[in-house]
Order: C-alpha cells, then sequence, then structure tokens
DNA sequence: CATCTAATTTGACATCTATCTATCCAGAAA
DNA sequence: TTTCTGGATAGATAGATGTCAAATTAGATG
C-alpha cells in the first residue's frame, strides 16, 4: 500500500483532455473523470479548494482550513483525502503540520473540457 | 409549477465564474456550483452530455441517446432530468420526439473556474 | 521515556443516489 | 375515439456518501 499521505492519484492513468464537444469520451474516461467531478461536487469540497488554490505560497495548512468550517477535523481531513484522491490537491507534511496545495495540470485540464467550438 | 419539460435552472439564480484561485467561493455559490458537479459526477450523464454536445446540429433525439447504453430508458430519462436541473442541458418536445441541446453559457462558465493564474 | 498537539483512520448512522419495473402522459395515426 | 409509441414519473431497493465521536499515528518537546 501507499504510505500515508502518498497520492493514490487516479488521474495519473488516464490523459484525456478532449472538450466536451469533442470526440465522444470513452467509457474509461468517463469513468475517470465523473471520480474527479465527484470530488467537485461537495460545497465544503470546493471551498477547500478554492482556499487551497488561492493560498498566498501556493499551499495552505491543514490548521487554517478547519476553523473556517463549523465542521469536525476528521470531516475536514475526510474531505482533503477525497480530493487528494482525485488529484487535485497534494498534502506534504512539513514537522507538526501539514500542507496542502492545488496540482495545476490536473485543474487546468478540466477547463479544457469546456471550451465549446464557437457556434457558426 | 414548471410544465414537465421546463428546466428548472439551477443556474439561473447564481452568477458565479470567478476562478477557483481568486477570491473565496461564497458558501451560496459553492452549494450551486456543487450541484452542477454532482450533475456531472457520473459517467453516463458524462457520456450523455458528450454525445449531445457533439451532436450534428446541436441537438440529439432522445431515441438516439438510449441506445448507446446498456441501460433502461427511465435511467436515461433519470440522467437526463439531472443534467437538465443543473442548467446544462435543455429539453424541447417536436412532435413525438424530444430534442436535447447544450446550453453553452453553463458549460463555458466553468471553463473560466478552472483557469489558474501562471505561475509566477 | 512520557506527554502534548496536529492530523488521519476507524466504525457507526442517517441520508442520498442509481437502477429497475410498473404506470402514466403526450402526440400521431388509424 | 381508440390505439400505438416515445418519453417521463412513481415507487422500491441496494449501495454510496457526509458527518461525528473515539481511537490511532507522527512529530515535537519536556
Amino acid at each position: 500500500m501507499s504510505k500515508s499521505l502518498e497520492l493514490e492519484d487516479v488521474t495519473a492513468t488516464a490523459p484525456c483532455c478532449a472538450p466536451l464537444g469533442g470526440p465522444p469520451l470513452a467509457e474509461d474516461e468517463a469513468v475517470e473523470l465523473a471520480r474527479v467531478f465527484k470530488a467537485l461536487s461537495d460545497p465544503v469540497r470546493l471551498r477547500l479548494l478554492n482556499l487551497i488554490a488561492s493560498s498566498a505560497g501556493g499551499e495552505a495548512c491543514v490548521c487554517d482550513l478547519t476553523t473556517p468550517f463549523d465542521l469536525s477535523g476528521p470531516t475536514i481531513s475526510h474531505h482533503l483525502k477525497v480530493l487528494r484522491q482525485a488529484g487535485l490537491i497534494t498534502g506534504e507534511r512539513r514537522g507538526t503540520w501539514v500542507y496542502y496545495r492545488p496540482v495545476p495540470t490536473a485543474i487546468t485540464r478540466l477547463s479544457t473540457l469546456f471550451t465549446l467550438p464557437p457556434t457558426p
């Protein structure tokens, strides 16, 4: 098994990047993409990713990610794990604290997904 | 109430478009966005949206959306409803058949969401 | 070593979701 | 009107998900 904080990155196996208006999605691609969107389908996780992605220094300490929410520590930890397993963020432990940062390639590729051809 | 096929569009109420790396998402925006991503968090719905968005003529008949899947009619109907309620597609009945088309503004705004500032 | 703190994991529980079958509705065509 | 067909709705069920309290792990510090 992977060690605690290492990312079991789902996106690593499937490239996928063609826009939704493009060629038909293969079943595998659809399954993998769906997992990423499932990670984004919760308000708390969206705000967490937003907090992390907008943090000065490009990373955020978990200790700063817990206070903005009216939720228990384990729940925040759970949501961070989901985002991690979707390949959207990575976590690193430095001393006592754990820092999370976004994975730019994983986020940027979603941008191209929603690019539509100009209506002629 | 709205009549059968009219879209109870969720996105109509919330604009929201700033990139994830931008200012903090308000709780309401996060909730609304999460609903859109929940609609995208299923492989079947992703492939449906892909089929619809890539259809010649800009629309697809439900009759053509059922056959590619090994699922019952009602299940496909359910998934189309979820996409409709998320504001991602609209449906229109013409005679015997129902045609679905993508909602470009709803899709395009997601593209900007995932735009990250260049790392300096 | 013992202790303290930050964070994750475990286990439980209520709620939500994808799917099916059966039924219903809306037009078209007898 | 009656009948047929495409599609949506209703109701049921197995499985997934968000949440918390309690237990656990990883470093730091005494």
